[in-house]
DNA sequence: GCGTTTCCTTGACAACCGTCAAGACTTTTC
DNA sequence: GAAAAGTCTTGACGGTTGTCAAGGAAACGC
């Protein structure tokens, strides 16, 4: 046992086990939402029994928004690659297209969870700090995008990134949206929208 | 009894008290949202007992979708006179912008019910052919505002529709959020945002 | 290898939910 | 004014929920 992994052992683990818990709760609440998701429900489908909850997390609220915050820690570095990669305007704006097009075929159940519980903020005042952590950092995220975007165009963004993310997560949330409603072409036309959108977040 | 009150005897009545019915249920659908609103609790806030519901509606459901669709129903004229009264393309935006911010103020409770249910027909989907049919309402609502800006100012609009829904939807969302958690100047960013936004939604 | 701590399961609890049947009250009809 | 139809209340049902205490199982320290 090197010192590494024995430097794993006192709240290490806890650690560890509350990110394998969270995990698995994601498959479920991704599923059924916040709202109709038991904690009975979520342990069934992880390799947990449903009394575990209570001593990894205070309550249910909690353990969601946990995993909520543990699923967009990684969300919000999506684009990383994008930006890092981008080597001319049009081309960043087309490789932004298609990873957003990308994560809403391959993390539907995700982005849908993460709408339901800003909706639910707006009701319960509990949710509401971490949902606005969370909705900067997606925000920061945007930003990086668009400012890049700019920098390669060599014009100035010409609205906030606050703006910037407003718009972009109105046009997201609507494809989604159509997307689980199974209605046809609505990923083609997300990709179209962004590119018609992109330019005119720039100064003339 | 003249002839034109003996006429709302048969059916009419019914539909009557299902609005009322209605009317109350807002109320706290409004306060709690989709999930944590129990029929008991509507009752409670209304003149009638938990049990008429099933009286007058076959379950929760189809309460809750009357509901929102009645909301909705005069919720989609909220502009028209904007629209009517409008002389000139900055005098309409100038107006459709106040109007704006009017609603998030008065109307945040039912606003929030009406994304809250959107949320929730992500992962129900007896719920997605009543949240379909209310979105194109309020797309069209848009459109008619967005349209008539062309006109006014003499230039074509530069995207579709449903493009113009999301982009002003995703600004307007952010700002009910933002009212809602109390964060100041919320109403003049939406306001100023509104003011930015318009003219790029027409070609140059 | 034993005692202690940590981890997890099980079962029970009180509360709440949607639904519905039984019946009382009201209104209409003849 | 009695009968019928419509309206609404009450109370109960089966089921589910979050929570937590009791205790078994496993890991750990010495």
């Amino acid at each position: 046992m090197t010192t590494a992994t024995a430097r794993r052992t006192p709240a290490d683990k806890h650690d560890e086990r509350r990110r394998a818990l969270a995990d698995s709760a994601l498959l479920t609440l991704g599923e059924l939402g916040y709202a109709r998701s038991s904690l009975r429900e979520i342990a069934n489908n992880s390799e947990f029994s449903h009394g575990v909850v209570h001593y990894y997390f205070q309550d249910k609220l909690e353990l969601i928004v946990y995993c909520v915050r543990q699923y967009k820690a990684t969300c919000v570095h999506r684009y990383d690659g994008v930006v890092a990669d981008a080597t001319t305007a049009d081309g960043l704006v087309a490789a932004f297209a298609d990873k957003l097009v990308e994560t809403v075929v391959d993390e539907a159940p995700m982005h849908r969870l993460w709408y339901d519980l800003r909706s639910q903020s707006m009701f319960e005042d509990s949710l509401r700090d971490a949902v606005l952590q969370i909705d900067q950092t997606l925000e920061d995220m945007i930003w990086r995008v668009v400012s890049t975007y700019a920098d390669l165009a060599g014009r100035p963004a010409a609205l906030t990134s606050r703006v910037a993310y407003g718009l972009l997560d109105g046009l997201f949330q609507q494809a989604l949206l159509g997307h689980l409603c199974g209605r046809e072409g609505v990923l083609d036309e997300l990709r179209a929208e962004v590119h018609d959108l992109m330019p005119v977040l720039l100064v003339p």
